[in-house]
DNA sequence: CGCATTTTTGCGGATCCCGCAAAAACTTGT
DNA sequence: ACAAGTTTTTGCGGGATCCGCAAAAATGCG
């Protein structure tokens, strides 16, 4: 990679790490998009030259995170799907992927500020659509290994949603119970229920 | 009902179709907020009284169609969980629902102008985000039924974000492929496989 | 070094969406 | 039927977003 796309990146991760940052901790609407700029070291004119808008530089680490699921499915063709599943999606979510990178405050609050953020009508539409962006890759790749028709099947559509799907309520649960419980171990419940049938509990 | 909130349901429901029926016809971002309010007879500030924004407008007629499987799902405690979802999810997709209340031009025309319509990134959200609206509902209703705790167990939730998720992607998946097979079959099906841990076909 | 490509930046403009307060429409009680 | 109260509509103004365009700065290459 040359220095012009590694610097791409990096100014992209920037950004999107300060529209998250400052979002969190000020609210997703009092902050403009000049401050994400400004804190970045860029003009507000290249903030829209990596992102099209505030809710999607604040969602691009969760995008890329559900893209890698999609990655390593293609990279483990051996196992069967569900246990494949398993092995892409969780450790996507074990904290030090997340937490070793960037400091975070205090967990707390970094927690509240992130529900506070969640409740605004166009974040929650942005966090949707990236998972919506995976589900297509993450079909791809159950298509290639199911041996199923991507343009013809529901199949492959169908385990990709429910994937994401149960991505998403994992992590709003997570969110509403301050439980100790790892998300992992959610998730793997999560994929297990579903693998079985969803029997009434 | 008195008059008043007659008017108001009648008015919404005029600027909700209109809103959907002009973004179809030319595309969502040529259109104005000015057009769907001239269209519906009132003033451009007033869409703004009903709606907080046009992607809104256009996806209220999906929400309110979502909403009453929840409220169908409370009127039928009886049958089993699976069975009550069916029965309550596919009614709401029977062409004589929708097809019934206003004369749609042309079938073809109007699913390419779907499609056209659902690439735009800001739609795709919206309409996401109504699915979650509804997911909220349904989760309740599960609970209620299933004696499950809303706040304490993923369960509810997670069935029915499946529920939804089965729902997108059926749709997603009728639009994709121009097949004659009708919604309401595509979605038995989903729903049958996912009550059936979604085996490998 | 000098040229070509890519990226950043500033500017202008169209649109959107909301708060506010006046006007209009409707409801209710007498 | 009329007056008083309530709800809805409307116009205005302002803040913010996001994009196209073209000049300027930065970077890569021979």
């Amino acid at each position: 990679m040359g220095w012009r796309e590694q610097k791409k990146a990096e100014t992209r991760a920037t950004l999107s790490w300060a529209a998250l940052q400052l979002s969190v901790e000020r609210g997703f609407d009092t902050i403009k998009v000049e401050d994400i700029a400004r804190a970045s070291g860029v003009s507000p004119r290249t903030f829209n030259n990596y992102f099209s808008s505030k809710g999607e530089a604040i969602v691009a680490r969760h995008l890329d995170r559900l893209l890698r699921v999609a990655e390593m499915l293609r990279e483990r063709p051996a196992e069967p799907l569900w246990d494949a599943i398993a092995q892409s999606l969780l450790p996507q979510f074990e904290p030090d992927t997340a937490a070793a990178a960037l400091p975070i405050p205090d967990a707390a609050q970094w927690a509240a500020g992130v529900r506070m953020m969640l409740t605004e009508p166009a974040l929650q539409g942005e966090l949707l659509r990236a998972g919506a962006v995976a589900e297509a890759e993450i079909a791809a790749a159950v298509a290639e290994r199911t041996g199923t028709d991507l343009n013809q099947d529901l199949y492959p559509h169908l385990v990709a949603s429910l994937v994401v799907a149960a991505t998403n309520t994992v992590m709003a649960h997570h969110l509403r119970t301050n439980s100790s419980v790892p998300v992992e171990r959610l998730l793997a419940d999560a994929l297990a229920r579903i693998a079985a049938g969803l029997p009434t509990p």
